[in-house]
DNA sequence: TTTTACACTTAACACTGTTAAGTATCGGAG
DNA sequence: CTCCGATACTTAACAGTGTTAAGTGTAAAA
């Protein structure tokens, strides 16, 4: 009889309504004030009823930022078509800042908030992996335009790079999502702002008798690969 | 007679030993982790002791946020002789990473946690100042880069440009912090690592023609105002 | 019909920041 | 010396948190 599989069915299902309600109350309030027993309330159960699901939390959370993290990963996956590496770079920072901003919560908590001795086996993100890991993909990148000779020659530790550009689009996004209502600093708008922090960080690592880096943004270069 | 007066020390003496107190605690085991009832242990009195010092737990480590930050202030206020502005940005650049990752637990707290609508006159750091807000000062810095004619002429909107720089040294700062411990991602030493971001930052805003930002830091330029 | 497995709830624990109410101390006034 | 009132502090509690041990009801299996 197909009990135990309505069984397993049902049990998959109230996950689902965990996690929906439970992305919903984050995404609204942000991790700190989203409380298991709101969650509870939320999808009609009592609060331990999550803990059968999830073990704690975190877990919760965890769980959300995976989903959505592989959705990055695989805008990511069409990035890498991109033939030329600074191209490839530039949209990458694109899309990884336009991810943080949509998912503020969840950027938060993996890369805002320290993780204690956290263990790896948790989450679903492959490290080393770039087609799932932001900073493997980077690296990847970076690794390729050492490779051709478009990095100033002072620049040719592949990590130390990457760690460099990975800061300046980190930086951006944390500022603008801590200090976006400061009344002190006169914010400019989004779309020009992130695009200057790129532009800055290309063209401090690039070569600079090479072809300038807006030019492979248009049309007189090859952009995605055969 | 002075009774009134000894009471009045002994208050500012309470005070400072809850301070102290807190500012080991707070350094040990990071903001969360520390609570009311724990510093009140420390000091030897009840936790409502502290609530006749302090509004509320935030404001206990607002108070050692201002007292160190003034530190950084003072060390601003050396760096603001360095007549070169590109010199003295980079210059900036090092004491505010190196102040952040003296104090992360200040830190965090300033930059790295969003304030709700934070009443401002609790802090005693004044915004707008460029002797006491890290802001201001690369904002008035930047100024007198275009000023000077150093940067790019497409950078030509200060805001924009300060942002910029912020947005490097804060995002190399922050996932020093938050991701140190990880091992996927393998860091360079600190010392280079913070070079070659401010290296990377400002030969992306300098212009091309320029000359070359090394040189200034040796003693080819007046570095120091007479 | 009884047993057993399972999903779920109730009630509690050990915390948290914070506060209302009570107490002890001590200088000054009568 | 006695009483008063201000001041500094403590006790006990509140309302909330994440989390768990123990109890309940249901439905399939024996």
């Amino acid at each position: 009889m197909g009990t135990v599989e309505r069984r397993e069915r049902e049990k998959v299902e109230l996950r689902k309504k965990i996690l929906d309600a439970a992305r919903a109350l984050f995404v609204e309030v942000g991790y700190e004030a989203v409380t298991m027993r709101k969650i509870a309330q939320a999808i009609e159960y009592s609060p331990t009823a999550i803990y059968l699901h999830f073990r704690d939390k975190k877990a919760v959370m965890q769980a959300l930022c995976d989903a959505d993290f592989l959705k990055l990963a695989k805008r990511f996956r069409k990035i890498a078509e991109v033939v030329d590496p600074i191209e490839r770079l530039r949209q990458a920072g694109y899309a990884y800042a336009e991810f943080a901003l949509r998912h503020p919560n969840h950027y938060r908590l993996m890369f805002m908030t320290p993780h204690p001795p956290h263990p790896p086996e948790d989450s679903a993100i492959e490290h080393g992996n770039r087609d799932q890991d932001a900073y493997a993909f980077v690296l990847w990148t970076v690794e390729e335009a050492i490779a051709l000779g478009r990095l100033r020659p002072e620049f040719d530790d592949a990590q130390l790079v990457a760690q460099i550009v990975w800061s300046a689009v980190h930086g951006w996004v944390s500022l603008r999502m801590t200090k976006c209502n400061e009344p002190w600093v006169d914010w400019r708008p989004q779309r020009k702002s992130i695009e200057a922090v790129i532009q800055v960080t290309i063209s401090g690592i690039l070569r600079t008798d090479a072809t300038p880096v807006v030019a492979w943004t248009t049309s007189n270069a090859p952009v995605r690969r055969a």
